[in-house]
DNA sequence: TTAATAAAAGACAAAAATATCCTTTTATAT
DNA sequence: ATATAAAAGGATATTTTTGTCTTTTATTAA
């Protein structure tokens, strides 16, 4: 997604192995991940000779917090620190409310955090999408 | 390692069964949990009638980052949240700064959270080890 | 000394996450 | 129209994590 979202304004789409490459991911793993994130409406996909993949106009807006949600699920945002079944208030766990700072340090940061602003930092050249 | 340290001081040894029903964890799996924090210095253990498992003198006094370490690895603490390699402030991945704030915040805490700290909470009945 | 008890260790099994392969569908260009 | 390119979908494979089972070793008490 950070990949794709640093691709200039209307620009055509990017195949499948261009960015598996850009992003050092197996292909046909990419490939699924891709089709989710088509699935939920963040990316288009064209199909036949110069197809390939695109931000969409919704995902363009996306926070973080929505693109991991989308692929891993919110566990990571409502989960118990400590793995008891559920997180509560009612029946917190040894580190609950020390935990809940910190995960909401993180929600809070995914929330906020746009493609568009990792895009930018990539593009600049501060940051990498690979090692 | 929570649910021992909430045993008074000088108390007997604890069995596994009961360990494992207390924190409502698979006892052949928490056996092997508890091998590791024994083989780590963090437990002892008696075998034989009456055996069971304890927390040692240096296991009394480790922090919860200690404690997730020895059973997990410190990859939780230093690695990069969006996969490359490595974390580095060399080549930063598009998150690194915002999110090195967050590990450091859950680092932090782990490293200041001792044992006795998350059994206090469990003996005072204001936390639980199990929903 | 022996029977019973309990942890240690190692082999094995199941489930989940990660990853690949193959066939089908759709679109493009000739 | 047809050959080709590319994604979609489904089946399969691998790896890691989680979990079990069985045998061995150590300890205690009768
Ligand atoms: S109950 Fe464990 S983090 Fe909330
Ligand atoms: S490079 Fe990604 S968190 Fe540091």
């Amino acid at each position: 997604m950070i990949f794709l979202a640093t691709m200039p304004e209307g620009e055509e789409c990017i195949g499948l192995k261009e960015i598996a490459v850009a992003i050092n991911s197996p292909e046909a793993f990419t490939a699924k991940i891709l089709q989710t994130l088509v699935r939920e409406h963040l990316l288009e996909s064209i199909k036949g000779p110069n197809g390939g993949f695109r931000i969409s106009e919704s995902g363009k807006k996306v926070s973080l917090h929505r693109v991991v949600e989308v692929v891993d699920g919110d566990s990571i945002f409502t989960g118990c620190a400590l793995g008891l079944q559920e997180c509560s208030e009612k029946r917190p766990c040894a580190v609950h409310h020390k935990f809940k700072a910190i995960r909401d340090h993180l929600t809070g940061m995914m929330m906020t955090t746009t493609l568009e602003d990792m895009a930018k930092g990539i593009r600049q050249g501060v940051s990498y999408l690979k090692y």
